[in-house]
DNA sequence: CAGTTAGCTAACCAATCGGTTAGATAGTGG
DNA sequence: CCACTATCTAACCGATTGGTTAGCTAACTG
């Protein structure tokens, strides 16, 4: 059974190296041999890390002489973020953040449907 | 090395499973029988799941007769929450295809400080 | 051309993961 | 006390993960 697009996503940035990689793409296109240069592990264990984003859709790679450049593709991470959104309402505690008000005004003007 | 709390957080929530569970519990309290019901897996599978989300910090347990009723704890997925939202400019717009664009004549016309 | 550089694949390894079955533990209730 | 219910632990298993080294391909460079 292949995992879902979310399950894809969430397990690729749940590795520290592969934020570290994603946050580095924020400041533009990277060869291998810069991204896998602040890590004291292997080019081809940044390789496979490489691989598992470009897998979940968070980096392309273009193609300049020899180097296979890396560009962040930020799109399913939305997906991701979505989905973690929904519990925004139960962290502060107090639901005082926008959605959860909001939720208490629907609920409060509609007959008296929840909790 | 132990990991640190998002990664842990990530880990825990890129399982479709647990991810099931965190939603059932935003509807309140369950034991564990209720939350194993919908699964086609065993008890103690879920009692696995269960045990890496409350090392998360995702769910604590209570205690009522012999029953141990899971929680919600929200808190931990504000932090993921707020490394993935480090990226929502990356992808509403097409604005990384405009920065990389901008990086590039950039690198282009300054020092040519590359490789 | 030969040599260097960038990147990849293959094979291997230990550790972790996600599930199982069997059995232990603890609380409830006749 | 006995039986039942709910939950957890232990031991095991196959698949996956995250790393290694060795060796390959492809493109630049002198």
């Amino acid at each position: 059974m292949q995992p879902d697009q979310v399950s894809l996503t969430l397990s690729a940035i749940a590795d520290p190296t592969r934020r570290a990689i994603l946050v580095r793409l924020m400041d533009g296109e990277a060869s291998v041999k810069e991204l896998a240069a602040p890590f004291e592990m292997s080019i081809p264990a940044i390789c496979k890390h490489l691989k598992v984003l470009e897998g979940a859709g968070l980096i392309s790679r273009g193609r300049n002489a020899q180097l296979r450049p890396c560009r962040l593709e930020a799109a399913p991470l939305r997906e991701a973020f979505d989905w973690i959104e929904e519990f925004s309402k139960f962290w502060d505690g107090s639901l005082n953040r926008l959605d959860g008000l909001l939720e208490r005004l629907q609920s409060a003007d509609g007959s008296g449907k929840k909790n």
